[in-house]
DNA sequence: TAGGCTCCTATTTTT
DNA sequence: TAGGAGCCTA
């Protein structure tokens, strides 16, 4: 393995002596997928074996070489961070001509510009309106009221479930077949999705399972327009290939195809062992037989980890080992040493968040920043139970996941403003706003407002304007449609002369939005208000309101710009691509890890995916991955009692060190009940809301024995954190906001924690990082 | 029309 | 448990 192959001095294209560093530093089968540049290559690469660097490579040696202009490259991510991460690794290699890289980007985001330059061979106009999820729901609600279902019995979810299943399969509505149709309401699925097709050629909008679809549609039908990609496109990459859905895997192949004797020059990279995504439509039977589609294919194996330790690696290798339908790979590492995989029993929930807590104390003390510490979990309930801890303890820790920047109520109500503005026909926008900031218009106003728009075959906007002149409304919601359709004519003229931040904060300011927020005074408002800001912020970089809506609804996403030390706590699922020094995986259990549902449904299929889940989050960590289960465990409020997944044991037990907490602390729990009376009311004094709680698990939990240990672990910790130094701007006596609790007023201060009375939420100890003056 | 009350449901979520 | 949605009443 590492001795090169004899072929590979030769296929350098460099005199002896004279590669650059980036070629040289790779590893053999690294450069063997890096200079192979002609036919078909399959890049297995598994976890933590620089890809990402042999793909960058990749592309600055085809660039180097002259073997292609950076425009004639087409490469695909599935996420705007990995393509943006791309673009800045290949930058270091070629300089500024990455910027000639029009074709490097999502799926989505590449074909939102194949469509936009074809967008009327599929009916659109080439200014078409990209939605997102909450309108495609509120639209396909609509249709189902329209249609006379009762929206109860078949919710507009399941029927936008199926939708999606379709088009993330290439499939028409003509295309449909019965027993796909029987989906959705008794085999109205066809009905419904034609419906759905043709409404949103009305608007002129695309859902995402849109872009990729009409483009193929374009590609398959019009021969000029695919040649013309097929000449452009001298090579094509693709990462995260086992990810990939059908519409992709189409579009691709077509994409691909040359003429007859000359081999794709397609190369895709990808870890079947990683795939987890196939309930979104993902497809890994498309890697798992890349060989056939593509013949001549070259498949090299990336299998030589630089992350973890080789436990860690073990313990992996041998849980993916259970799976079938496998291309096979074997990691390795030249790294020695290091723990076994921690295996961890607990009693509850509670406890188990307690001892990640002072798991993560004693690795803070001995000197390891807190960003390099993860937590993982299956599903998001799963974080409150370390978030509630956290707070309680005073470790400053992140939530990633949850609501994307985007997706917030606040900054899609004023991105319709601005959608309207530019679209006076976007319906979706126009009803989302409407009565937002209330104005005093409701359903009857709006149902009258429809009739009228489909009378006059006319945009909602328009329809607003025409109404106001006859006796259809009462006065006064009269009066109130046509002064808003005034302001949006005078922001339309605004558009032409300001700058699209500009515009944002007059809409704002001018339609009532923010004042009705400041009014609000609520624990959010501030938030929203400030996200608001951000918003406005963000839309200074851009030329045009029409290429910021463009960015935000496929680009834009939150990083959470925020660089102070802190636990990360996400799902398993955010955190593939990502590693730590030191992962915890908590909740190991039958029902939790494999998830109930997985279980009941999806059959083996789905537990192997649950397999790969694990895999991936074992395979984040670098140093020590420690993994837990609680024997019970409060769901939906409901005590569950729990055995420890099947996943722990199918690792073998030489990677693996077990312990628990249970035998020892339940006896000596038995032993000691009777002669205390609450020996844990200090517990119950950290937690109040919890007081009531009479389950079994709880009152276990109370009485560990651990708990005395746990104080000796605060003080010792309160000891050193008062070293932290206060901050200058705040004082015992202040006003502060915390976005989670509130306001309220400091009650202690001790070195950089706070014990602060909240109005609404209570006394609670927090960070001073977390609040900030009133 | 707006706010309050009750009922229901509940993975993972790159775009 | 908790949040959202829909229904009902002031």
């Amino acid at each position: 393995m590492d001795q090169l192959p004899p072929d590979s001095a030769a296929l350098s294209p460099f005199p002896l002596g004279q590669e650059p560093e980036w070629l040289s530093r790779l590893n053999p089968p690294q450069r063997e997928a890096v200079l192979t540049t002609q036919g078909p290559v399959l890049m297995l690469a598994g976890a933590g074996t620089g890809k990402t660097a042999a793909l960058t490579a990749r592309l600055g040696n085809i660039i180097g070489q002259r073997l292609a202009w950076p425009s004639e490259i087409l490469c695909v991510t599935f996420t705007n961070k990995a393509a943006r991460e791309m673009r800045e690794r290949v930058g270091h290699l070629i300089g500024p001509a990455v910027e000639g890289m029009p074709w490097l980007g999502t799926f989505h985001a590449i074909a939102a510009k194949m469509l936009r330059r074809h967008a009327e061979l599929v009916g659109l106009q080439n200014n078409f309106t990209i939605i997102d999820t909450d309108d495609q729901l509120r639209l396909l609600k609509q249709l189902i009221v329209a249609e006379g279902l009762d929206e109860k019995r078949w919710p507009a979810r399941q029927l936008a479930s199926c939708i999606d299943r379709w088009k993330n399969r290439g499939i028409l509505p003509d295309d449909l077949d019965a027993g796909e149709s029987e989906a959705y309401a008794n085999g109205k699925g066809q009905h419904f999705y034609r419906l759905y097709q043709q409404r949103m050629l009305a608007l002129n909008a695309c859902d995402f399972g849109d872009l990729l679809l009409h483009v193929l549609a374009i590609l398959r039908r019009h021969r000029d327009v695919l040649e013309q990609y097929q000449q452009r496109f001298k090579y094509i990459m693709v990462d995260e290939y086992q990810d990939t859905n059908s519409v992709q895997y189409l579009w691709l192949r077509l994409m691909a195809q040359k003429g007859a004797g000359q081999p794709a020059n397609i190369c895709v990279v990808g870890d079947d062992d990683q795939s987890i995504y196939s309930w979104r439509g993902a497809e890994v039977a498309n890697i798992l037989r890349f060989e056939q589609d593509f013949p001549g294919a070259k498949v090299i194996r990336l299998e030589q980890n630089y992350r973890s330790t080789p436990h860690i690696l073990g313990a992996a290798a041998g849980l993916i080992r259970e799976n079938s339908e496998r291309l096979g790979k074997q990691l390795w590492t030249e790294a020695t040493g290091g723990d076994k995989v921690r295996v961890i029993g607990v009693w509850d929930g509670p406890e188990e968040a307690r001892r990640v807590g002072e798991e993560i104390e004693r690795l803070e003390r001995e000197g390891l920043p807190l960003d390099h510490i993860a937590i993982l979990v299956r599903a998001q309930f799963q974080t409150r139970e370390f978030e509630d801890r956290f707070i309680s303890i005073g470790l400053a820790y992140r939530i990633i996941g949850g609501f994307r920047f985007y997706e917030r109520a606040e900054i899609r109500d004023a991105l319709a403003y601005l959608r309207l503005i530019a679209q006076p026909s976007d319906d979706l926008a126009f009803e989302r706003i409407y009565n937002t900031p209330k104005r005093g218009l409701g359903d009857k106003t709006l149902e009258k407002l429809h009739r009228y728009a489909r009378a006059q075959g006319m945009p909602l906007a328009a329809a607003a304007l025409h109404i106001a002149d006859t006796d259809e409304l009462p006065a006064r919601a009269r009066g109130t449609l046509l002064a808003l359709m005034r302001d949006f004519a005078r922001w339309r003229d605004m558009e032409r002369t300001s700058s699209p931040a500009e515009l944002a904060r007059v809409v704002l300011d001018e339609s009532g939005y923010t004042g009705a927020l400041q009014a609000e005074k609520s624990a959010e408002s501030a938030g929203r208000l400030e996200n608001l800001t951000e918003l406005a912020r963000a839309m200074e970089d851009y030329e045009s309101l029409g290429s910021f809506l463009e960015h935000v609804s496929l680009v834009m996403d939150n990083d959470a710009n925020d660089d102070t030390e802190k636990v990360t706590i996400m799902t398993i699922h955010a955190a593939k691509g990502l590693e730590f020094s030191h992962v915890f995986l908590p909740g190991w259990e039958e029902g939790v890890f494999p998830s109930q549902r997985s279980l009941d449904e999806g059959g083996l299929a789905s537990l192997e995916e649950e397999r790969r889940l694990a895999y991936v989050a074992i395979t984040r960590a670098r140093r020590q991955c420690t993994i837990s289960h609680a024997a019970n465990r409060r769901i939906y409020g409901q005590w569950t009692s729990s055995i420890p997944s099947r996943f722990i044991a199918e690792m073998p037990p030489a990677h693996v060190a077990e312990e628990s907490s249970l035998s020892g602390g339940a006896s000596l729990w038995r032993a000691g009940w009777n002669d205390r009376a609450d020996p844990f009311a200090h517990v119950a004094q950290d937690r109040p809301q919890r007081a009531d709680h009479r389950g079994p698990g709880w009152q276990r939990a109370s009485a560990q024995p651990l708990a005395p240990a746990r104080r000796i672990a605060e003080n010792t910790r309160s000891a050193v954190s008062s070293a932290a130094k206060p901050r200058l701007d705040l004082r015992k006596g202040d006003r502060v906001f915390h976005e989670k609790f509130g306001s309220g007023t400091i009650a202690v201060q001790d070195g950089n924690k706070l014990e602060i009375d909240f109005d609404t939420a209570g006394r609670k100890r927090v960070l001073d990082s977390f609040v900030k003056p009133a």
